[in-house]
DNA sequence: ATAACAATCTAATGATTGTTAGACCAATGT
DNA sequence: ACATTGGTCTAACAATCATTAGATTGTTAT
């Protein structure tokens, strides 16, 4: 009796797609990912640290609920977001989750009593620091992430690159790393890194997709 | 590493339950209805048209999540929203679901294609017309709902005392009907019958928890 | 061609859910 | 005390989902 089915209980069902393709950790993860740029399904899974079947499996989901797109580009098929909306769901959702579940501001609190954790800043304050070069932003994701989309006045230097290129940093300014977001823990080891250096390195839990930056195709 | 990494999968686990209390399309609609008001486990279950027992499994997945709360009152237990997020969460997430989802626009559009669907308008102009007297906003929606909380200058007229309080309305004016939201079907059913009766009556498709306005306690 | 690689599809498994029935609990009225 | 009403808990079944292995499809390189 599909067709008896009120055409109400329709509307709901499409919006639990939604929900339905939110309601997996690592689907969450990879969204999160692919909010950095887009990428192939080898390197999401090496980055989610799944297999790649698992990997096809879940952003088979995210594609039925559309959520992702794909393009072949020779050997590998390339994902990425659908759109700008995309991102901005997963920070709503995640500052939901944050409200409502004592569990998950423990755990980010715990993360964030680390030394060199950065107290919540104006944004636009911090963009002036940046343009002026009163401080240096530093982006410690991978490269191609950056080139998909970075802070304003930020500068590249991926975390597993970071030991052999402390040359490139200047010793007197104030180094705020950055990396995917809250749940990343990269630009926590940058700092724990730089600190221990003698840096001045504070860590700015926040990435493109807080910030409001899209990757764009 | 791999302690760091236990971590990161319990964050993602946490959003995670927001996730899946929000994968099931009778949660949602229930979710829905407590935008509107506070409301007792067997009159949401008669609402969203299922079982008690089903309700109640439901709402508590819903409170396993923290996005409702209880309290009890006398031999009922009142169900509530746990605060304002969460009836930004349903428009967000709805609105997710409508951007990505052409069958969640199709259907959509059929309900809208009916007669006396409403152009989207400005909301200042629709409540300074209102507060006017220019234009009448009918709340069709039950009185308690009316009463937890209402568009700015909306009279209470529900749906089934409609037909038998039709003198009450005045006969030159433009009469726009809205209830829950664009899902739920009270605000057409309302336009429907007016517009039989000869008035000038237009469907808002929106509710409450579009407008940004929450039941408090 | 053949091989190698990236990714998906299919099928099978075990684990989670949705749903219901029946037992149970908590408050009210008699 | 007892019955009644509103709601939850437990257990059970069916349905769905996560995960993996194995076969399969495109694509590129040789």
């Amino acid at each position: 009796m599909k067709d008896s089915r009120h055409i109400k209980d329709l509307l709901y069902e499409q919006v639990a797609r939604i929900g339905k393709a939110t309601c997996s950790p690592k689907r969450l993860e990879l969204i999160e990912l692919l909010c950095q740029g887009e990428k192939t399904v080898e390197t999401l899974a090496r980055e989610a640290a799944i297999s790649m079947k698992l990997a096809s499996a879940h952003l088979r989901e995210l594609r039925a609920a559309r959520l992702v797109e794909t393009t072949r580009q020779g050997k590998n098929v390339i994902y990425r977001i659908a759109n700008r909306a995309v991102a901005e769901f997963w920070v709503a959702i995640r500052s939901l989750a944050e409200d409502r579940l004592v569990e998950l501001r423990l755990a980010l609190e715990q993360m964030a009593s680390h030394p060199g954790e950065m107290a919540p800043r104006d944004r636009k304050s911090l963009v002036k620091l940046a343009k002026q070069g009163e401080v240096i932003v530093l982006d410690v994701r991978p490269v191609n992430e950056y080139e998909a989309a970075h802070l304003p006045f930020a500068r590249s230097l991926p975390l597993d690159e970071l030991k052999s290129r402390l040359a490139e940093l200047p010793v007197g300014k104030t180094i705020v790393a950055y990396c995917r977001g809250p749940y990343c823990l990269m630009a926590r080891d940058a700092v724990d890194l730089l600190r221990k250096k003698g840096f001045d390195a504070v860590r700015l839990p926040e990435g493109v997709a807080e910030w409001g930056i899209v990757p764009v195709r």
